[in-house]
DNA sequence: AGGATTTGTTTACAAAAGTAAACAGAAGGA
DNA sequence: TCCTTCTGTTTACTTTTGTAAACAAATCCT
């Protein structure tokens, strides 16, 4: 695929969030969603999309009679896995386990948390023992 | 403690984690081992540290007859957990079990360090069942 | 058609971050 | 002591991010 590694400021991210769990929407859609959610003027969202347009991760086309349509090229799980590979590297020398353990040490899990995560864990473990 | 929520940006991350391993060093140690791994001027790692010491997560203090010494007050736990929290809160909406198992789909994850994982977990669950 | 509304693009500007030169004071050596 | 070398502080300049006003083109109502 195309577009690696083009990291997402935090604005641009709520955009992205937006775009990712409402679909394809247009201009005036994101910025009412936009000015709910966070505040911004017409013009911040309208910015922002253009700057997303222009890194490839937004494709803006104008529908046949109507305005332009906003959608995701960047796909949501792509730029989580670039954001992650980043923050874990800067963090915890790409170590998940050392992150969880980190964690754990300084009691930032939730038993609930836990429980989740070694449920996940252990039908991975029997998924790849079968 | 006092010094929460002081958001590290990538160049500060890489001189307190010069100062984290290394212990406190004057300028002139932490210069010369900014500018092996990252390629920075003397000025550009003062200037760091300088701003550093502003937001009070290093401070430096001349020793008796001798240059300034820098040293972390701010743990790199702390920063860590700091930055985890933000990135867990941004990315998979605070979710950690989220997290691993978007790696998963990925394929982002090594056996090895699933297994890692699932060890460790298993570790702590027996710990709380005791 | 003519004015009001909506849409899309350009331009602007402040704050944060990255990078570093300049300069001033302390220290060492000849 | 005078000059050179450090050390520490100020100042500066660029890019990136956040935020938005201005302006221009398209559209819609009456």
């Amino acid at each position: 695929m195309a577009h690696s590694h083009m990291g997402l400021t935090q604005a641009e991210w709520s955009v992205m969030e937006c775009l990712w769990d409402q679909g394809p929407l247009t201009g005036r859609e994101v910025t009412r969603h936009m000015e709910k959610s966070c505040g911004w003027s017409r013009s911040t969202t309208l910015t922002l999309l253009g700057r997303l347009e222009a890194k490839g991760a937004v494709a803006g086309a104008p529908e046949e009679k109507g305005p332009k349509v906003f959608r995701p090229l960047l796909g949501r799980e792509d730029a989580a896995l670039e954001e992650t590979r980043d923050f874990l590297g800067r963090v915890y020398q790409g170590s998940l386990s050392l992150m969880v353990s980190a964690l754990t040490k300084k009691q930032a899990l939730s038993r609930e948390e836990l429980d989740e995560l070694y449920e996940l864990l252990k039908g991975l473990e029997e998924e790849h023992h079968d």
